[in-house]
DNA sequence: GAAACAGTTGAACAAGCATTCAACCGTTTT
DNA sequence: AAAACGGTTGAATGCTTGTTCAACTGTTTC
């Protein structure tokens, strides 16, 4: 019976589809990443507003009004795709304006809906 | 100065951005279905589950090792996959096979992960 | 300069969710 | 039949997170 030295409360059963497993699976930094990929695309809102910004940069004001939404709820989701690295902004004047920065997110976006669609 | 029909707290800035994003922006349901999509992969335990049945089918308790958590940790997260059918299950004796049911959902994983690597 | 407006920020609150724990079910083994 | 094992389930716990609220900054306008 081979030694288990990793934390669980329970026995292997396949020695080999275990160590196939553990050999196949990302490092837990990449890994991180990808679930944070995906967990910045799984919120409505945060969706909503990439889809919204497809047509082009968008003041605040103007995506709080096409979502129905608070400037502030607005703006907070903004901050998290900025820091993910999504959405940029362009200042001018007294609006701030958002719009994609990253191609690979409102690809695979619009690659989810197509799919969705199609069920 | 155009009335504005939907609740948040300031004016529309721009009319024609406003309406260009309300007619691109996907039914509720549709958007509801994509951030669903990805908030089931957003998260570290699950993606590894996902990652480690790529290699073929494998029961609770070598998942488990595999990512060093519990049993009841892993069957939780089984259950949530399985609800939204992204795997799918067979009963054998004493053990329960997890295996991916679907493809879509693989087939964005890698992508992503081949995405997050060359960064 | 004061009022009005676009936007941000931080604290507070509530809702959601991942893990733990204990009890439980079904199957196999002895 | 009882013990052992794989797996599930529901309640409880604590962490995360989206929205609200209020106060604030910076810019424009009157």
């Amino acid at each position: 019976m081979p030694k288990n030295e990793y934390i669980c409360d329970c026995n292997i059963v396949h020695q080999e589809s275990v160590e196939k497993a553990r050999s196949s699976i990302p490092s837990d930094e990449k890994l991180s990443r990808v679930a944070s990929f995906h967990k910045i695309i799984g919120d409505a809102t945060r969706c909503k507003i990439l889809f919204a910004l497809q047509g082009g940069e968008m003041c605040v004001c103007d995506l709080a009004n096409v979502l129905s939404m608070t400037k502030s709820s607005i703006s907070h989701q903004l901050a998290k795709l900025r820091e993910f690295g999504a959405v940029k902004c362009r200042k001018e004047g007294k609006e701030v304006y958002y719009s994609l920065d990253d191609d690979h997110v409102s690809a695979v976006l619009v690659l989810t809906l197509t799919h969705v669609e199609h069920k």
